[in-house]
DNA sequence: TCTGGGGTCCTAGGACCC
DNA sequence: TCTGGGGTCCTAGGACCC
């Protein structure tokens, strides 16, 4: 049966909720930048699409994104309304397509497959009519890409979007006719795939491959004997417009983190531990949050030199205290100094391997006594009242005693 | 231009068990 | 006494995405 897919973006999301949050300051600056402060080693999360023509671009370092365009306006990432309107967005969505696959803050594939009948429509109108519904409801402007599979409707979300550059106004849909795919990739370059990186575009570089049309003509093994074997075979299909994946709802998260760069590198020992402290009890309140425990802890650490090292445990059973998480992340920082002691400029804490403490009833006793070890129901008891006392009062200051004290 | 913060998925090696 | 293969779990690192 031929799938009907969209995926739907919305444009410059970061940008529009910024002149949401703040109509008078972000909503009235054309030229405007959302993400780290200048003076410090933030990056631009998103700018306008007026910005963009000064050559500014996501992921770029904010005090470079000023030299270029200096009469723009900086703020700084407006995180709750994001979430917020990535939920309405969403909602708005459930209304029309009977599965959807949330893939980031801003993005929504959705499968129309079985709603010919209802609709009875070419799926193009079917994306228009879902556009104009999102805009009335949420106030922000998606672009809608269509086609038989996953891939394709991605893809072409590209060529739904304004592109200022580009002279042509995007109509803010595009869909890719059932039959059209090969033909479809076949015009896009390789970068231009989700899931070709900058790793894999420099490899096909050096062979002079620079576009899908340049690596139709290297059969199965020699893309596996580029990219090697998973990838290379992943790429033969996906080169023709071929991808069997599902539109699938997916709700159990599989890690929360918090990490933090420092405005200048650390040196002591004493000084990242007290940065372990801070993050260990935000991501742990996060986990809580979600009603949630994890069994593996990760630390990371960015060295000056940006090198990335990690040391991780797992336990036989879920934790969620901020001094069990504290006790087990504690020695894995340790663990990491020794091994090399340079400045840090990034310290992360990572909660993984996540479990619901809630129906797995004829668990429950067992796992609390083996658990006592790591941690207690005192512990946990602790770190309940703790949220509730920040959720009364707000978290500003409120560092427990008993962490500092610890050793 | 020195490079954020939140994630997901994959690979490879070693331990351990059968 | 020496040698095996497979499965699962854990750890570390890396590519990639928004």
């Amino acid at each position: 049966m031929t799938r009907r897919i969209l995926h739907a973006d919305v444009d410059a999301m970061f940008v529009a909720c910024a002149r949401i949050a703040d109509p008078k300051g972000a909503g009235r600056a054309r030229l405007l930048l959302v993400g780290g402060r200048p003076e410090g080693r933030g990056v631009v999360t998103s700018a306008s699409y007026e910005a963009r023509a000064y050559g500014v671009r996501s992921g770029m370092p904010m005090a470079e994104a000023v030299r270029r365009c200096p009469k723009a306006t900086v703020v700084p990432v407006p995180r709750g309304l994001v979430s917020q309107k990535s939920r309405e967005v969403r909602a708005v969505l459930v209304d029309w397509a009977p599965v959807i696959e949330t893939m980031s803050v801003d993005e929504h594939a959705m499968d129309l497959t079985g709603t010919e009948g209802i609709y009875r429509e070419p799926l193009e109108e079917t994306a228009r009519r879902i556009r104009a519904d999102v805009e009335r409801r949420t106030g922000l402007v998606v672009s809608i890409g269509g086609g038989t599979n996953k891939l394709v409707a991605k893809m072409a979300v590209d060529l739904a979007k304004p592109r200022p550059d580009a002279g042509a106004p995007a109509s803010g849909v595009y869909i890719v006719p059932p039959g059209g795919e090969a033909a479809f990739l076949a015009t896009r370059a390789l970068g231009d795939i989700p899931g070709v990186g900058p790793k894999l575009q420099e490899r096909f570089r050096g062979r002079g491959v620079v576009t899908v049309k340049d690596a139709l003509v290297y059969d199965t093994k020699m893309l596996a004997a580029l990219a090697g074997a998973s990838t290379g075979a992943w790429l033969y299909d996906v080169l023709r417009g071929y991808d069997v994946r599902a539109v699938e709802q997916r709700d159990v998260q599989k890690s929360v983190s918090r990490e933090e760069t420092f405005p200048v590198d650390l040196q002591g020992d004493d000084e990242l531990e007290r940065e372990l402290v801070r993050l260990t009890t935000r991501v742990a309140a996060d986990l809580r949050g979600e009603r949630l425990r994890a069994r593996t802890v990760t630390v990371k650490l960015r060295d000056a030199d940006f090198r990335t090292r990690q040391a991780s445990r797992t336990l036989e059973d879920g934790i969620e205290s901020d001094r069990a998480v504290l006790a087990v992340a504690k020695p894995l920082l340790h663990k990491l100094r020794r091994a090399r002691r340079t400045g840090a400029r990034l310290l992360g804490v990572r909660l993984s391997e996540l479990i619901s403490p809630l129906g797995g009833d004829q668990l429950a006793l067992f796992e609390q006594r083996a658990a006592e070890s790591v941690e207690s129901e005192r512990d946990r008891t602790l770190a309940h009242a703790v949220d509730r006392i920040q959720a009364k009062h707000g978290r500003r200051g409120i560092v427990p005693g008993s962490l500092l004290e610890e050793e």
